[in-house]
DNA sequence: CGATTGCCTTGACTTATGTCAAGAAGGGGT
DNA sequence: ACCCCTTCTTGACATAAGTCAAGGCAATCG
């Protein structure tokens, strides 16, 4: 840890704020100290498709370190953040000499590709009503609450994460509601019925 | 290169075999040596989304070695395949001692994160015309000709890689055929207008 | 306290793409 | 050469989800 502080920078970086773009050069990579990123893809036509959110300890824009090629997509701050900037050529060197930070980086790149199949496989494989109820059910767990979630992110935000549009995602919400699966208020999310979510999340069907 | 030769271990599996599913435990991973590997998910219903084709000389499963999870996905050689197989322990083991190693698979799952951002870029912001139109011309890239390609997979495999069904994508064939952008015969696709395909990949629109 | 602004919701409509069903075309094997 | 079996194509239809437009709600700021 002493040595990789060494080799850092600081940044510090307000809200709306753009960390890098998709495409530009990128000569190290960025570690979250504080705050909220939000890294996504968008097309012509200005649609959005985030691909994550990180937080505090996760790095970001590390893949074009060791595939020496652009960013592949846009970093924008979605809260005041701080980030610690590492410069490339500083950080192989340093995984060079340190297996143990090698196999880390390993692990948590692994452990991206993993999300991303299941994110390609959500949006290819199910529709928007599980995508949701899978998202709901996820949120349950991370927030350690059977019964409740708080969205963190706005919900046209988290249109953009599930891959559609506010006005669909407004639509599944009032669904979802009059079969009494969920009761919304705000960012507050209450699981009427967490069984009939899960079912719904693997089988794509409103439950009956 | 003798070291890793050293830890591996010979497998032959022929065309329509798997050779691991999502879901299992992982002991280690393989590499192809001869043939095709066809990495894919499955939903509920029965449609398949393929992630990866992966050929010689490629590294397949290797994610659960870093990341202690099962296999995210499915494993299916679509041709008579010779693999060699790697147990874990004794990988992690050569990648502590061998820094050059975990840095050239650093750089593999660096680009597989790349490719996955550009397939659910393409899954959710572009409709399939364009999905096809950009497949031709990373196609034509690839092969290294500018007016003709030949498909290396059938139509539905192609279909399923596309995140659509056999029918859509035939329907898109005769449509683009229609325009003059391209002229099919069999596996052979004749690229008639290659800058019409460009256009269609980015914007989404049939050139007029 | 009213007004401005951004975010969310709702409605009417359009459209891309999936479903179901039938037929055509191609490729191997006997 | 024939037949079988898979793959592909085409048509008619259903539907999920996007577009456009209007209005409501809530938070923030002067």
């Amino acid at each position: 840890m002493q040595d990789i502080r060494k080799i850092g920078v600081e940044r510090k970086v307000n809200k709306g704020e753009t960390i890098f773009f998709e495409g530009d050069d990128c000569n190290g990579f960025y570690v979250v100290v504080s705050g909220t990123i939000k890294i996504s893809k968008l097309s012509l036509e200005g649609k959005e498709q985030i691909l994550h959110f990180f937080g505090p300890g996760e790095p970001i824009g590390e893949v074009p370190v060791f595939s020496g090629q652009p960013f592949p997509a846009n970093a924008e701050a979605v809260a005041k953040s701080h980030l610690m900037f590492f410069p490339r050529q500083a950080f192989v060197d340093l995984i060079t000499d340190n297996p143990s930070l090698s196999l880390n980086m390993l692990a948590i790149l692994s452990k991206r590709l993993r999300q991303f199949t299941v994110q390609i496989e959500n949006l290819s494989l199910k529709e928007v009503p599980a995508r949701l109820a899978s998202y709901l059910t996820y949120l349950a767990e991370e927030q350690e609450k059977a019964d409740a979630v708080t969205l963190t992110i706005s919900k046209g935000q988290l249109a953009s994460l599930l891959g559609t549009i506010p006005e669909t995602l407004s639509r599944i919400f009032a669904k979802m509601t009059d079969q009494n699966l969920i009761k919304v208020n705000g960012k507050t999310i209450t699981l009427t019925d967490p069984m009939g979510l899960e079912e719904l999340s693997d089988n794509g069907q409103f439950p009956s």
